[in-house]
DNA sequence: CTGCATCCGATGCGATACTG
DNA sequence: CAGTATCGCATCGGATGCAG
C-alpha cells in the first residue's frame, strides 16, 4: 500500500500490514467471535457449543475452533473417559482478545438503527 | 443462540444479534476497514483509492464503497466536471467506527508474533 | 475518470455419511 | 461424544471489455 503523503497513516496504525489482516479475517468470519464470547463465559465440550450456537454445523464448528486453536486462541484439553469429553477455553492470549471484541461490539449496537436508516433511505435512492 | 444459562453473556452483549453480526461482516470483509481507515485521512476520489491500495480491483472497490456508501458510512461527492470527478469521505457515522477497529488493529499488531509463535508450534505438532 | 456487465475459477459452508 | 471425509451449491472476487 502506497501511503497518502507523510508515509503514515494519521490513525497511528497500518489497517494494510498482514497482520492485523490476518486479525481482521478472524474477526470477521462467520463463527469466531461467537464462540471466543461463549468461551469467555466458561470452558465449554465440543456439543454443547454446538447447541449454544444455533445454525453452525459440526463441520464449521470444528474447523472454527481449529482455527483458533492454531492460533493459540483456544486451548482444547482432551479427557480420556468414554465417551471421551473434550473441553474448550479461552488461553490467556484468547481471553486479551475479549475487550477488543467488546468495543466493536458496543458499536455496533450503539449504531444499529442509524446504520439501518441509512440502508433504507440508500435503498429508496435506488428503487426511484 | 441459547444463552448459557443466566439468559445473558457477562462480557455484556450478545456476540450472536444480527446488528453485531452485520458489522463484523463489514469489518471482516477483505477491503472495507482499509478503505475506511484511509478516508479517514482525507476525502479520496476513486482512483486515487485504486492507486492507495495495492491489489484490490476496480470491481472490488466499487462494491466496497457502496457498501460503506449504502451503510452510511461513507459519503459519495459527485462533481460534473469533464472528466467527472467523485469523492468519497467519511460521514460523521464512518468516523465513529475509526476508533473501534484501531482498538482491534492495535491488538492484532501487539499481539501478531505471539500468534504467529503458537501457529508454528500448532504446525509442528501436526507434521509430527 | 468513474463506473457497470460478464465470465469464470477459487473459496466458503451446509448436508450427509462414516469412524474410534 | 467428538470428530473426519466427501459432495455440491452459493458466494467471493479477479480479469476483461464496454460506456457515459
Amino acid at each position: 500500500m502506497k501511503l497518502l503523503g507523510n508515509g503514515k497513516l494519521t490513525a497511528g496504525f497500518d489497517a494494510d500490514c498482514p497482520a492485523t489482516r490476518e486479525i481482521l479475517n478472524r474477526v470477521g468470519d462467520k463463527w469466531s467471535v461467537l464462540v471466543v464470547v461463549l468461551l469467555g463465559e466458561q470452558a465449554t465440550r465440543f456439543n454443547q457449543l454446538k447447541r449454544s450456537i444455533e445454525g453452525i454445523s459440526q463441520r464449521m464448528l470444528t474447523a472454527t475452533l481449529r482455527g483458533l486453536e492454531r492460533d493459540g486462541l483456544v486451548k482444547r484439553t482432551v479427557y480420556p473417559t468414554n465417551p471421551p469429553q473434550v473441553d474448550y477455553d479461552l488461553t490467556p492470549l484468547g481471553r486479551t482478545l475479549l475487550e477488543p471484541v467488546k468495543v466493536l461490539a458496543v458499536w455496533a449496537q450503539g449504531h444499529r438503527a442509524q446504520v439501518q436508516r441509512a440502508r433504507d433511505a440508500f435503498d429508496r435512492r435506488g428503487k426511484s
